[in-house]
DNA sequence: TGACGTAGGCACCTTCAGGTAACTACTTCC
DNA sequence: GGAAGTAGTTACCTGAAGGTGCCTACGTCA
């Protein structure tokens, strides 16, 4: 028999996936931009420049090797410059490029959306468990340990 | 001694971090968005309703686990409505709400964005690479093993 | 008659992204 | 004079996301 299996279809149907995935631009900006810490590094950069500590300390939670670890990655796609003044105490400034800004800006209209259409991902969000609880009726309480994201 | 350690004053920045993160509906949203499968249905759902098997085939590369997963987290959210017919093999079909819709349109903005900017961010990376091979010296040649994302 | 398809559920298992800690060199402050 | 800051780098480790395989139940087709 041929055995045209679906698990080998899918396989093979990965594969061509993968191949489409690494030549399409799309994607690849995509990835960059889902990265959680690319969101906030541009975000902080949005009001103008700033040195190496000021973001470590605008951005709180981040790791001292994440944050070099997506400047650099942002450096190289042109989306900020990174400026080495040789002083003393060795001072480092990043600022966004236009580039950048036209980023920072998606980002904006990104947030934008989030914020006018909260509320409705709330109320979606409410009316699913509480469907969840009294229309099955057998988990007995409708464990509500799925409260965050 | 006192001992407020920057890596203490991190460790407390990140708590209140954490705190602001989960009551901040932009981060939420934005974090729906960043999943790599969110985009990929909503694109799929685009055109118009399809059914579960439809899907696995169009997105390809998707597992069963992950394809159900984020189908239900979409509806969950209010993003898409899942309709089930039972026929003789269950017949379920996935379709976006105007909600989704919404959210179609944002992702092609980003989609026209990287369209846009891909070849800029492309000649960053040649120029960036470049300096990098010559700039230092020391790598004898630039390692090209970060040819793709 | 048994394998396929439809729409998943469940459990295990791997992988790797990201965190932690330790280290650098040089200076200034307490 | 020792600790802290500035701007990182490197090695190691863990936890969670995601992949894979096996299962259902029911009908049909080869």
């Amino acid at each position: 028999m041929a055995t045209t299996t679906a698990a080998q279809r899918r396989e093979q149907a990965r594969s061509e996936y993968d191949a489409f995935l690494r030549s399409c631009p799309t994607n690849q900006l995509l990835d960059r931009l889902s990265d959680k810490w690319v969101s906030l590094v541009v975000s902080a950069l949005a009001p103008g420049a700033q040195r190496y500590s000021d973001l470590a300390r605008r951005i709180a939670g981040v790791s001292p090797k994440m944050l070099t670890q997506t400047l650099r990655t942002l450096e190289r796609d042109g989306i900020l410059t990174r400026t080495v003044t040789p002083s003393v105490p060795v001072r480092v400034d990043y600022e966004l490029t236009p580039l950048g800004s036209n980023l920072a800006l998606l980002l904006t209209a990104v947030k934008d959306w989030a914020e006018t259409h909260f509320d409705e991902v709330q109320a979606a969000r409410r009316r699913y468990d509480g469907d969840e609880g009294n229309g099955t009726g057998g988990a007995g309480g409708a464990d509500p340990d799925r409260t965050d994201v």
